[in-house]
DNA sequence: CCTTGACTTCAAGTTGACTTGAATATGTAC
DNA sequence: GTACATATTCAAGTCAACTTGAAGTCAAGG
């Protein structure tokens, strides 16, 4: 396919061209050629693109990302430090999750509840444990 | 029971003095007695702070907290701020989680898939949304 | 009395992930 | 050929959430 200007590749992934330019300045994403001084994109840095976002919103910091790019094609031992950074964010996108769901409890029952200050509902990592009678206050459901 | 001093807080919560104090400037904790100048702490701030930190956590900014512990007891109607940011947070809760799902099952699969580029793996948006055959890569099991 | 340690305020620095602005160059349309 | 959009680099600015440093205050122990 035919390679794409930088705005282009802004408007395909949403991407400000400041932003592409910056990744490309943090060795996230490769240089590509230039053609009379401007970046011509090959079509699949879109697919590359796309994973970072995806990345970048689950969590992984712009580091991690390459690291993840860098892969573990190039230096045997196969892939230990990528295989060590999935595993270590395997476990912190786990941490992550409970306390989402122990803040979406607490917030639910919240609502629920009536409240007039919320240190006396559930909003506390010891009440949320135990969720069901988390509300103190003074009209509570 | 007895008033605490600002190191003693940070003692019991873990968080440092300096951003107790930050937290104050910004309005977030609310200005203690002073006692000679120095902040003197009703025990009570313990369980507000806990509440801070459990939330700040779950991915609440500050500015979010600060309307959290604003609360809606003091402005009729009864807590339409309140319960809206609750909401609003909740279906951002619920598409974080979504997320770090996608991202679980997509770095699970590329552990146990030989791929040597992450490219040719799993981690995009697309091949994850049908992630039985996320996997394109050279020497995928 | 003197030192030590915990405290005070205020200003400035830090980190990550960008964005903005200035000055300049290139490509496309009329 | 002259606008105008789009591109370039580089430096500096921004934002949240703090931290660090400087300079000074205060009570208690030796």
């Amino acid at each position: 396919m035919k390679p794409l200007s930088i705005g282009q590749v802004a408007k395909r992934t949403g991407i400000r061209t400041s932003a592409l330019r910056y990744y490309e300045e943090a060795g996230i994403l490769p240089a590509p050629a230039r053609v009379a001084g401007r970046r011509s994109y090959d079509p699949d840095v879109i697919r590359r693109i796309d994973i970072l976002r995806f990345a970048q919103q689950a969590g992984f910091t712009l580091e991690e990302i390459k690291t993840l790019f860098r892969g573990f094609g190039t230096d045997t031992p196969l892939s230990t430090r990528w295989q060590r950074l999935a595993h270590t964010k395997l476990r912190e996108l786990d941490e992550q999750a409970e306390r989402i769901q122990r803040m979406r409890s607490a917030l639910e029952l919240s609502l629920k509840c009536g409240c007039v200050r919320i240190e006396e509902c559930s909003l506390s990592p010891s009440s949320v444990s135990h969720a069901n009678d988390g509300c103190r206050g003074s009209r509570c459901s």
